[in-house]
DNA sequence: CCAGAAGTACACTGATCTGTGAACCACCAG
DNA sequence: CTGGTGGTTCACAGATCAGTGTACTTCTGG
């Protein structure tokens, strides 16, 4: 298989082109013509480094979501204190955003590829559980009462972050906020209203 | 403009089978060919009815958007705790979500049609916006503190839920109770962790 | 020097896509 | 009876799509 050999310069140069394009323009409206313009490189390069163009999607996705794991641990790692480290990936969200208006490359390419046997859906779907488990090691590590809760509603803030971000509504920050609010509460004792029913 | 005019029952019967193929299976990966197929009309009546595909595309997210937002108001509106009725277009979410499942249309589409000059764009901005200022009014009339704020927060979650549906998380149960959650807490007096910040 | 790998140039297939033209049919109101 | 509206049939244009075949070049390691 293709896609299990080393990236050759020409093929990661293909990569970036198909990330750029896909991402802006939709899976389905950019044609290998086009990515292979966009790169400089020949559509018959495309196919010998690829194979198709549905292992060319498969690798942007895969791509895509290393660069942003790497991200968000990277921030996490810098947080000295184990409780804004909880909620340290929204500030990954928002260094992300800066570069990355048209929301949730995933849940985009998703809408796309309805086929659930496509890889796609096991990436994306593997993100959004990564991304949960992260927020579950974290509020466990920063002691907050009931982590695995917690970071189920810290995982549909930060969704719906990304989401609404489309609509130019800055929903991030308003997020955000509520997330730290959600650890603060969490780390107090007893049962506050946002841990009972 | 033939989307000005009163709809024919062919033309409906070809609306109708676009929503449910352009939900199910994405716009761009749906021909008119198909539709045309699906509705038992030709594709000579779709043309005739509705002048190009993108026209059909903005009837179809026009048409969806009405139908949401005709459950939502009805939701509402057996309501007779004002309370109770902030939330009520979470309970309008459970509804809805156990006939759709691909998460919402609007956020796709916009995945699909990434041209800010299509129609699409705006028909998902008035929607998103019509229930921020939805979840605004409904606060205000609980006596919620600071209803704007509020309003921004459960739209988020509300997103949150829907954008995290295709995943089969549960996410919707759990933005709801925070829904409430945060409701309650926007009900007693002074500025609890929830608002200040 | 030579073999193999990587990339180019370019023509091409077959399928699919949106959209059109034109003749035709059925029905219903005036 | 007649004209118009709504719908059908079917062929077709023109573009674009994913993907292939083949011969050529260029570079590098042994």
């Amino acid at each position: 298989m293709p896609e299990t050999r080393s990236r050759t310069p020409a093929g990661q140069r293909i990569l970036a082109a198909a990330e750029e394009l896909f991402y802006d323009r939709g899976i389905t409206a950019v044609g290998v013509d086009l990515i292979a313009e966009h790169s400089g490189l020949t559509k018959r390069t495309l196919y010998n480094q690829f194979g198709s163009k549905d292992h060319l999607v498969t690798a942007y996705l895969t791509e895509r979501d290393q660069r942003w794991r790497a991200l968000v641990r990277d921030t996490v790692d810098t947080c000295a204190d184990p409780v804004e480290a909880v909620t340290a990936p929204f500030d990954a969200l928002r260094t992300w955003s800066r570069t990355n208006t048209r929301g949730c490359a995933f849940i985009n390419a998703l809408a796309e590829l309805p086929d659930p046997a496509h890889p796609a859906h096991r990436i994306a779907a593997d993100q959004k559980h990564w991304l949960l488990n992260l927020f579950g090691e974290l509020a466990t590590a920063a002691g907050c009462a009931q982590p695995a809760r917690l970071a189920t509603r810290l995982l549909v803030l930060h969704e719906g972050a990304l989401a609404t971000q489309p609509l130019a509504l800055d929903t991030l920050a308003e997020s955000t906020g509520l997330a730290r609010s959600l650890v603060r509460a969490s780390l107090e004792t007893g049962g506050l209203e946002g841990t009972q029913r």
